[in-house]
DNA sequence: ACGCATGAGTTATACGTAAAACGTCGGACG
DNA sequence: CGTCCGACGTTTTACGTATAACTCATGCGT
């Protein structure tokens, strides 16, 4: 763990490429033809690779007087809609070279700060959920301090975690339903390769297998709602006795599951009773509103902040998972003839 | 608009406040106590409030080799949960002095590009949402270039400025429903003070205007679906003949007066029609399914980025205001007895 | 009268990069 | 034969800041 080994700068490159840093510079920025030739280039490039040199940005920004980024501000970031806009934007940045970056205008982060303060340049550590999973190689190529949310705490890569008890979640939900009298069954799961994603499988497989005459199904949805609608519909339509409890990984899922049940003329919960994970706004727009388990979003960001503060200084965050709460609302009952 | 005059820098308040580059440094690093008196670190501050002297933050980093600023990574800005997860780090990162940047994973941004290519330092230049109405003091107080997301072209800013044609949706809507039969309007107005929703406002009653014998009366709403719910409720509970149609000034609210027809016992669409606007996920995770105008914020994003570039390259940006989509689904038909 | 601490500043330097200005060396051209 | 030019680099400088090291009075105890 060397972290604290200082990075390379283009000197070291030319040192180790034995040319002037002013070459370096001429090849990293591609304005070289006919100031550099190719075998030096090369030589050049592969002495930066070797390295894993990567230009300062800020020393950049300075000497360019110039940064290829745009500020994004949008009302907050509660909006699918500007989620569109944020993407759109970041497609054309790209296009040119630029990079966006977002200001989302706080809400109840204290007095209004500088729009521009929480948009400086690079970084002294990462915090990554690892649902991105496409991004964690890139991120393990610096080795910045880093923090993960909700990755698998036994994981082989040594960073520090903040996780949601996701478990507890999920064994909350089946003791509710086994507790309704629920025995079969069907586990609406998100189709992602990702950690929180494996335990609320796992979990659930674990707590049935302790109650004898349980049967418990998978039907595999990627994780929109006309997804789960479809993935639900072919679940249910399948042999054998109709499961009277439908757990899926998140609401979500849950509200793909409602449009699934309507068309196959079963009632929430008379005739199935459906569960959710995070509740969203959308648990409560809904009809009837979804029995599921709260997830404390804003904690969560606060710890993962705090673990990433302590090592940065030197200190190893206290591991401790985030407790969640059941919310049972009105699409769970007792099983059909009960 | 003396855009690109150059910036001041330390040595320009040590010049007009006859004192040193350092001087000024310590002063506005608040490191001063026992090394400047009290009446020069006023003299300090006067110039530099005078000139608008704001650091250079890559100067700043690359002094330092540190910037208290930290990266949060998550899957995609869809999610609610993320937007809360965002907010608790940011409130814990301000409290420590440091800012949060984020870097949505890109879906469909070309190749996987750096991460961190995204979050680099200062800004050339601003795209505000003209919702995020807070932060647009602040942002004018630094001259950068700017485009506006949404706001009043005939605004006294003289910035550029990008709309999607929300007028026109709501006479698509407003078209609708006259269509189909419709003479009594409720509309469910955000309570918000953005001209956006103002637009849809001025726009309905022009349009209603127009036609003799139809009605309108207005309820307003904060942006959340209790607060929908609520003031639909109210707002029906009151005397006179009913409305039959419900134009809500967006999706959350029209799930929010859905939930208050239910608890009325009043169906959609038999007894009430309903329509929305910006066509979320939401909108067809309802039942029925929301007759709503489709905003095309990808579209909007990408318009907003070209108008910046643009600006930042001297050129005026085309007005052009962005075109939507009337989306019929199920929620609208005739009123009742027609 | 001398040393010494303290207040109030200033001077000088380094951070890492980009690029303008400057060599050098061989060959082509008149 | 002089010289001009293109290929291939190197030396140097500037970007704006933070801070360590230095200067220089002034007051004070002995």
């Amino acid at each position: 763990m060397a972290r604290d080994s200082t990075r390379p700068t283009s000197r070291d490159v030319a040192r180790a490429a034995g040319v002037s840093q002013a070459a370096v510079s001429l090849v990293m920025g591609d304005k070289w033809r006919g100031r550099v030739s190719e075998t030096t280039a090369e030589r050049v490039r592969r002495a930066a690779h070797d390295l894993g040199y990567r230009p300062n940005l800020a020393a950049r920004n300075l000497r360019l007087g110039r940064t290829r980024t745009v500020l994004l501000v949008v009302p907050a970031l509660t909006t699918e809609f500007f989620a569109g806009v944020y993407t759109g934007a970041a497609r054309v940045a790209a296009e040119h070279g630029f990079g966006v970056v977002l200001y989302p205008s706080p809400e109840g982060i204290g007095p209004a700060r500088d729009p521009f303060a929480s948009a400086q340049a690079a970084l002294d550590g990462v915090i990554a959920s690892s649902m991105a999973a496409d991004a964690l190689t890139a991120i393990r190529g610096d080795q910045l301090p880093l923090v993960m949310l909700d990755s698998d705490p036994a994981g082989s890569t040594g960073a520090a975690t903040v996780n949601l008890d996701i478990a507890d979640g999920i064994r909350q939900v089946a003791d509710h339903l086994l507790a309704l009298g629920h025995r079969r069954f069907l586990h609406l799961a998100a189709d992602v390769g990702s950690w929180t994603f494996e335990v609320r499988a796992r979990e659930l497989a674990a707590r049935l297998a302790a109650v004898p005459g349980s049967a418990l199904r998978t039907a595999h949805a990627p994780l929109s709602i006309e997804g789960a609608r479809s993935a639900t519909e072919a679940a249910l339509s399948g042999p054998g006795p109709r499961p009277t409890a439908l757990v899926c990984d998140d609401d979500k899922l849950a509200a793909g599951a409602y449009k699934a049940l309507r068309r196959l003329g079963l009632r929430v919960p008379e005739d199935v009773s459906v569960t959710g994970l995070d509740d969203l706004a959308l648990a409560t727009a809904i009809d009837p509103e979804l029995t599921t388990v709260r997830l404390d979003a804003e904690t969560f960001g606060e710890r993962g902040m705090r673990a990433l503060l302590d090592v940065l200084d030197g200190r190893v965050p206290s591991r401790d998972d985030i407790p969640v709460d059941l919310v049972v609302r009105g699409s769970t009952a007792p099983p059909p003839g009960d």
